[in-house]
DNA sequence: CTGTTAGCGCTTTCAG
DNA sequence: CTGAAAGCGCTAACAG
């Protein structure tokens, strides 16, 4: 900026002035500027410029799990569209689950001074946010709730999606519905269970402890737990899965072993409905996620009237796709 | 960090060398530094660090057009664990292929001092790097080699692929092969072009203008495209397809159609072999990709002894992944 | 309308 | 081993 200033002949707080748009700035000096800037190709330095005003740094932190996971994927997109709306950049991180690496992410976070963090949490407890925060650093969790910490976050309707799909697969005359989940211990996945078991009850039967699968996390391992589901005396007639992992698991079961059900689960997929079965997909609108997500956080960085408003928990609503063959027609096999 | 130093009763310097972990502390001075570092809970500010060294940022810009695009998650994820693996952060942005957000980018991250942009280019000409980019700014573009500047890049080798799985076609006994491609102005579809042409001329056969579909980026209009290629009165037994938007839209038309052909494409995705049809993958390694990403800017980076090698382009391998059944047996109608 | 002074949080340099 | 002084690039807050 002093080399701008002594090739224009002025001072560096024109220079300053004129890059800032400061109208006070006669146009003969802002011309002389504007032509050294140009010749020297100088850009401003961003980081002195908050450093000096204090601010913010104009960053959000965006931790996730695994990017290369269409959902997280969709996510980060709906997020880096809706902080950019406000002229805010991501700074993504991946961590493939491991909570060190979480809780490492959260540390450089805070020293590179973000304005905010987007927080996809993998392990089962985020009580560590509590040291590693510095005051006024938001956090929003998204997809699961921050487990024992006080923040907001944004859910999906994971109840209500997985009641709803479990109630279409009865409707259709469903009764041996097999259910494929991530461990209990993630939130989605108890979740979930919850929905499917309360549309069974509600539908006056029981929970078949044989029929139920928790704990595959990968496509593999959700296949194989298919394939045991499918090997039953009295297999399923559908299959509910919590996550596009395990509904992917699941067709590549069926396909392998030449078996046809319906299939239903949480997380649209690209063939979802030109499969050689009927798929019932819980949708929801990742950019939805990523703009309420946006919202909560702006909302604590512009210091409102309000000093601090309690946590929130935003439930974004999901609506059920009927893909290939309408939900299948119970098929001929009579279950019990 | 004054704070620090007063709850600790030392100067800010003697905080700053505890911070950095310099031996020249009494351990007596550290204690107490380290104790009160905890109480405040005090994190030091990685910017006003950076910014007093006059060194890097620590970060690395990436610039994508899609991120919900397997293909691009999948090279962030590579790119992000590639740098992540040297200590440095990745800066997102999406440009959902607007040129003008491209440019806007690259003008905010120089800004923002990155040490480095990884750039998947949008446009066909990329000579406005020329005054965007401040001297000593490294960029490397992935993917598609930066037209109209000179720069690194890291390209998958899209005519040896094309040329491959033409190849794989031809020797399954395929005559009519039908072409469903990105459009020509983009240099993987006028590159996955010229190997489709070359294997076919090798093969003695010439280039039926009739199968060439040219100019389809999304999975609709590939559908589309696909579909007119079936409704030909001497129909293609094979397609190829430039990406995985033309191959997972060749499908739906297969599949709406009620039709079969076999497949070949670039990316794999997840259900390439469950599908009906035989499919015929083009494979890489996206963390290679990455892998070889950050090599380049880091050779720019640090100021080894020679001063600037020139521009270098680095080639990623392809293999082929024959997925469902085999090639797939020439089929019965007996094309030309 | 323009320039000078001071300082953001940290670290290099140089004296103790 | 410790601290004081100076300054990274920029901009509020004041003078002129």
């Amino acid at each position: 900026m002093k080399e701008v200033a002594a090739l224009a002949e002025v001072s560096p707080m024109t220079v300053s002035r004129v890059l800032r748009g400061d109208t006070a700035v006669s146009p003969d000096r802002r011309a002389r500027v504007e032509a050294a800037v140009q010749r020297l190709g100088y850009r401003r330095n961003t980081l002195a410029r908050n450093f000096r005003q204090g601010q913010g740094t104009g960053t959000i932190g965006l931790i996730v799990t695994n990017l290369a996971n269409p959902f997280y994927a969709r996510l980060a997109l709906g997020i880096e569209a809706a902080v950019a709306e406000e002229g805010l950049r991501l700074m993504i991180t991946n961590t493939a689950g491991d909570t060190a690496r979480e809780r490492a992410a959260i540390r450089d976070f805070s020293g590179r001074r973000v304005d905010g963090v987007v927080l996809v949490p993998a392990g089962a407890d985020q009580a560590y946010l509590a040291e590693e925060l510095p005051a006024g650093l938001p956090v929003v969790t998204v997809a699961r709730p921050p487990a024992g910490h006080e923040a907001d976050c944004v859910l999906v309707d994971d109840f209500g999606g997985a009641y709803a799909a479990t109630g279409r697969l009865l409707a259709a005359g469903h009764r041996r519905i097999g259910f494929l989940g991530n461990p209990p211990s993630v939130y989605t996945g108890s979740e979930r269970y919850r929905g499917y078991c309360a549309a069974l009850h509600e539908a006056g039967l029981g929970i078949d402890d044989a029929l139920v699968k928790r704990g595959q996390e990968d496509m593999a391992s959700a296949e194989a737990a298919a394939a045991e589901l499918l090997a039953l005396p009295q297999p399923p007639t559908a299959v509910f899965c919590t996550n596009n992992r395990n509904t992917l698991g699941a067709y590549r079961a069926l396909r392998h072993l030449g078996r046809s059900a319906t299939l239903a689960g949480f997380d649209d997929f690209d063939l979802a409905d030109v499969l050689s079965v009927p798929v019932l997909v819980v949708d929801y609108d990742p950019d939805e996620i990523g703009r309420r997500a946006a919202e909560l956080l702006r909302e604590r960085l512009s210091p409102t009237g309000t000093p601090a408003p309690p946590p929130r928990r935003v439930v974004v609503r999901t609506t059920i796709i009927a893909h290939g063959a309408d939900e299948g027609p119970a098929p001929d096999q009579s279950g019990r």
